[in-house]
DNA sequence: GAATTTAATTAAATCAATGAATTAAATATA
DNA sequence: TATATTTAATTCATTGATTTAATTAAATTC
């Protein structure tokens, strides 16, 4: 247990408040932040020099609030500290370098070649790590995330070695990252750290309950709750992709039936209207066509692929109706390359099943967004992932040495 | 926000928490407390003067731990503070005294008639209440938890009177309850009260996820992760009966079709089994039998109703699966009515979905348990749901005056 | 029976937040 | 323009829950 308070603890939480509100506000007084917190004006004071001091934070311009003195505007110092996010999936790479608002300065796109090993791939990620940090100059990077694809196995007693993701299940990440360059280390399932960039992205305070569905190759999920993600026992919750939505469906590689991942996903889509262009349905396609050019057939209005596509948004409407009924969240975002291809559409659809098939009290009091062009979540939530656990027991500010 | 910490804030923080471990170890000494809670010797022998005071916890006995000085038993003392359970179902209620460490003290049941009015039952649980008071001399009632079934909509920003839940919408029980008896009330879904119960029961720790499934005339769920219930954006997470385990099954009262409550309940279960009855099948049991009957006749080996209750039972392990699978807790827990008939060939019908469905790692690190004809777990959930209530902020405490 | 180990208490010290008074800077009013 | 009012922010002595260090108490070991 050992989570008994002492007044290290108590400066360390409030500390961590100010800072959690002022990414959330964005831009505020002392005077607000007293007002948020409940903390006496008295103790701002002292909580924002040090944080200042440290360069955590920052004053910038002024904030009008009517009559009376105006308050000085406080706000996260962006200019300083950076982390690394980096998201690695089956087929390529994302790497980029944040500020401590989470907000991307840069980022890259790295493929995987097909016979590339698993330590041929993780040697690649580890020099564009290299290379993002030897750019940064005045700035100091102090951690550095990484979303990997699931199913990631936490090892509670040991995070040091005990992980296994598809594929290359040996590379002890976390510690060799670490021990090359020398900061904190966070790994995260991508669906997870989907959800905390999205819960970021959103800028929605911790009461709001979020879920994101990572729709790519397979369907994932993240919670965020209270805050926090809901992690399980092994850290394996969100395996949403093997749900039975066909009691008596078609069999799964992971032994169940009907798994909503055999009825939705970018594998399932790119497979399924290769098999009717064989068949010789009419389409603009040509046989072996990947998800790209799918997706350009289906924004041309390609019949067969909109239909096919339809087709799986509604089932992923399905899998979005059982976690609304499941966990009623405040929140619903879908994201990943199967919502990038034609997010109007899966909305649409997605939208149209949770109509037909939700309680109605429960569906207006949520809201659903689909992520299409814009930032990859797994991506920014690797960044976030490593500020979050920054600012975790426990070790916040630890690395923030004095100035 | 609102939660900066403060030596208030400490004070209680760590009050709650001496009392949470006393909770789980049950029994231990000062020493053993300083060591779980990670506060030094002395906070503890203050912190237990200062409980042993207002009566919450008490000396009993002497530790062994092996050489050196022996220690002091301490234990939550049981025999002062008392609180009120009760759990309302559509066609009953159950009414009970607690101590605060959970243990039911007495209860009884109490059926409701058919013509009764929502006023007419509330008037009858009042009364109960009222009784079972008066009964109660030299102990003090501290609280009253109220079990009811959902869907449970919370007014978050007024708990007093925006609630409203099936049958009788209108009735402000919190309110109400608090007037007439002067002590605190709590209102709880009676799935999520089951969890709270069950993991109390269990006595795991916080970083134990359980889920609770209610399996009655519908089926809800309860989740507790990191102590607390997950409640969700309205408060009604759990409602996993209206999770579609087939996309285009039975259209439910809902509007959704498919989902799992049509295919398990007691409810389903009477009416299929009685429907086969009218159809001729073969069976010991007489058209028109009840929950009951069937489930004597099921213990008895009649084919056609153990047949029935293997299929909702196999359709329950379905529900199981996805939940394993989104939510991978450490522990299920299955109670209510539709186990308590026959809960050997429930376990073994959801042991077997498990096997053949899940995941072997997920699977083998998840208990799985039937509550069969131990306690309701709902209403000592609804116990609990008021002693959590009362160490929960703000109120902790409050209602233990000077001596 | 003395040494060792563990438990529990006592009393002074620590230090994060607080309260009260003060300074600072805006608007409202005359 | 001068003055009152309002809100923001700081200063510094005070508060009080936990801690530290020393002490007492009671068990086992040899």
């Amino acid at each position: 247990m050992k989570n008994g308070i002492n007044q290290d603890g108590v400066q360390k939480i409030n500390r961590v408040l100010i800072i959690r509100l002022l990414r959330e506000a964005g831009s505020c007084s002392r005077a607000d932040l007293a007002r948020m917190s409940g903390l006496r004006p008295a103790t701002i004071t002292n909580i924002v020099n040090e944080l200042k001091h440290i360069r955590l934070i920052r004053e910038e311009g002024a904030i009008n609030a009517g009559r009376g003195r105006n308050g000085v505007a406080i706000s996260l110092d962006t200019s300083y500290y950076r982390v690394v996010g980096v998201r690695v999936s089956r087929k390529y790479f994302l790497a980029g370098l944040f500020d401590i608002a989470g907000n991307e300065l840069e980022s890259s796109r790295h493929e995987f070649a097909e016979g590339e090993t698993p330590k041929e791939r993780f040697g690649r990620i580890q020099e564009q790590i290299e290379s993002i940090i030897e750019q940064v100059k005045e700035e100091k990077v102090v951690a550095i995330g990484i979303a990997i694809p699931g199913p990631f196995f936490r090892n509670r007693d040991s995070r040091e070695e005990g992980f296994e993701f598809q594929d290359w299940p040996e590379i002890p990440i976390e510690r060799l990252l670490k021990e090359r360059f020398g900061v904190y280390v966070f790994v995260e399932h991508d669906a997870n750290a989907g959800a905390l960039g999205s819960y970021w992205q959103m800028n929605v305070g911790q009461e709001k309950m979020l879920v994101y569905f990572s729709a790519g190759q397979g369907i994932g999920a993240g919670f965020v709750n209270g805050g926090k993600l809901i992690l399980g026992a092994l850290g394996v919750a969100g395996e949403i992709g093997h749900m039975t939505v066909e009691t008596n469906g078609i069999l799964c590689k992971c032994g169940n039936y009907g798994c909503l991942e055999m009825y939705c996903s970018s594998t399932v889509l790119v497979n399924r209207v290769n098999k009717k262009l064989t068949k010789g349905n009419y389409s603009i396609l040509k046989e072996g066509s990947d998800l790209d050019k799918i997706g350009k057939a289906a924004r041309a209005g390609d019949k067969l692929t909109v239909a096919e596509y339809e087709r799986e948004c509604s089932y992923l409407g399905v899998g979005v109706v059982n976690i609304m009924n499941i966990l009623n969240p405040d929140i619903v975002v879908i994201g990943d390359e199967l919502a990038r291809i034609f997010p109007e559409t899966m909305k649409e659809c997605v939208l149209k099943v949770v109509r037909d098939r939700m309680n109605p009290i429960v569906r207006e009091h949520t809201d659903i967004h689909i992520v299409g062009d814009e930032e990859d979540m797994s991506l920014k939530g690797a960044a976030i992932v490593a500020i979050e656990g920054l600012l975790d027991e426990p070790i916040a500010f630890e690395w923030a040495e004095e100035q």
